[in-house]
Formats: C-alpha cells, structure tokens, sequence
DNA sequence: AGTGCGATTGACT
DNA sequence: GTCAATCGCACTA
C-alpha cells in the first residue's frame, strides 16, 4: 500500500484521523463518470483530501460546477494556453489557476485526452483537519471555512504547485468515496460568470449551510 | 511593452 | 448593498 506513508506521517504528527478509512479512500479513474456534466454531479456528496505536513485536512463536496465542451465561459474555450493546459488532460487531473490575483480556483479534468473541459470545486462541508483549515485561512467560524472556490483552495493550501497533479494516483491532494449518499442534489445557473450563463450548470447539496452564493440557489 | 479583464473575497457604507 | 485589491494571462502593436 503506498498510502502508509501519508498514514506514517499523520501518525508522526499526531493526527486525529486516518486518510486511508472508508470515506476517504481514494476514488479510482475508472469510477469517475467522463462526461463533465456528469461528474459534476457525481461529486457532490464525495470528499476532497489534503495532505499536508502537519495532518490531513479534508472536506465534503457540496458544490460544484461544470465547464463543458464547447462552453463560452469555460477556460478550454479558444484551445489550449499555459495556464489551461491541465483541462485537457485525462480526467481526474487538477486544473488550478490564480483567480482575481487574489483566489486560487481547483478544478477537475473531466473529459478524454487532448478535449479541455473541467469542473470547478466551489465549496466544502469541512470533516478532517479543521483547526489546519482555521490556521491557512485566519478566521474561526467553521461555516466560512470552505464556502466558495478561492475559500476551499486556502483552506485546503491549494495552489499552482498542485496543477496538473493526478488527482486518482497517489499524490498530496485527492478525491475520496464519501461515507454515505449526498442529500437531494439541487441545479442552478453558475455563479460569477457572464457568457453562457443562464446554461444550469451547477450543482449543490440543497439546504446545506456549506455552499456558497445566495440563499436563493442554496434551496 | 502596454492594456484590459476576470469561474472572488473581504472590508466597508 | 457597494467596491477596491491584485496579478497572471491573453491579446494587440
């Protein structure tokens, strides 16, 4: 097993919890569903892992949006560049940019080798390592943790280091299965976007107080 | 080399 | 509710 490392080191440093456990196992390739809408559906409900020097951190998805094939907002749109390059790879790899100057943004490759699509983590239901989640972002109140993209990716000490990484292989950052079904899964317009807004691209666990955006899309 | 623009956030009226 | 911060990138010249 080459997780005993990861479980060596949280061991060493006194984690609390184990990476390697049910909800956390790492998902396989094979398991995601490659169509991007799709998966983006399919991951809300799953866990989001990080590993970091002083312990695992990790969190339920509650909300995601997909960049399809073809779509004006998505970064793929207009072909390749050396930021976007991660959105074409197999799906399953990380596509991180630098949002605002300010927000680093984590998404999933979710199409075939060599077409660029991808879907945008937006926010998490914090489970694992939420006194390391407290410390990367400087704030307290466990519901502001991980609600919204740039949040998520402080929280989880996300940046352009981890672009490109394979999320399915054996890496520092990873997709884990999630110990139970998600709650009703609600559709929306995507946040923040001005060209091909209106495609219900979004999507969310309704009623959870994790997810971002107004009370309007969270019912 | 210069310009304009965000898949956001946090501070503030 | 409004609004500035901040910077990598894409595009023009």
């Amino acid at each position: 097993m080459e997780d005993r490392e990861s479980r060596a080191a949280q061991d060493r440093h006194g984690g609390a919890s184990d990476a390697n456990d049910f909800e956390g196992e790492r998902l396989a390739r094979s398991e995601l569903p490659i169509d991007t809408a799709s998966l983006a559906r399919y991951l809300v409900g799953k866990i989001l892992v990080r590993a970091l020097p002083e312990g695992t951190v990790s969190g339920r998805i509650v909300e995601s949006e997909a960049y399809v094939v073809g779509d004006a907002a998505g970064h793929a749109y207009g072909g390749m560049t050396r930021r976007n390059r991660s959105l074409f790879l197999e799906h399953g790899h990380a596509y991180v940019y630098l949002a605002y100057g300010t927000s680093y943004m984590l998404n999933v490759s979710s199409e075939m080798p060599g077409i660029g699509a991808g879907v945008l983590i937006r926010a998490l239901e914090p489970l694992e390592g939420i006194s390391i989640m407290r410390r990367n972002r400087g704030i307290e109140r466990l519901g502001d943790l991980a609600r919204g993209p740039g949040r998520l990716a402080a929280a989880l000490r996300v940046d352009r280091s981890l672009d490109g990484l394979d999320l399915c292989g054996e890496g520092p950052l990873w997709l884990g299965r999630g110990d139970r079904e998600p709650g009703e899964i609600g559709q929306s317009m995507r946040i923040g976007i001005s060209r091909d807004a209106h495609r219900l691209l979004r999507f969310y666990l309704r009623g959870s107080p994790f997810v971002s955006g107004p009370r309007s899309l969270k019912e």
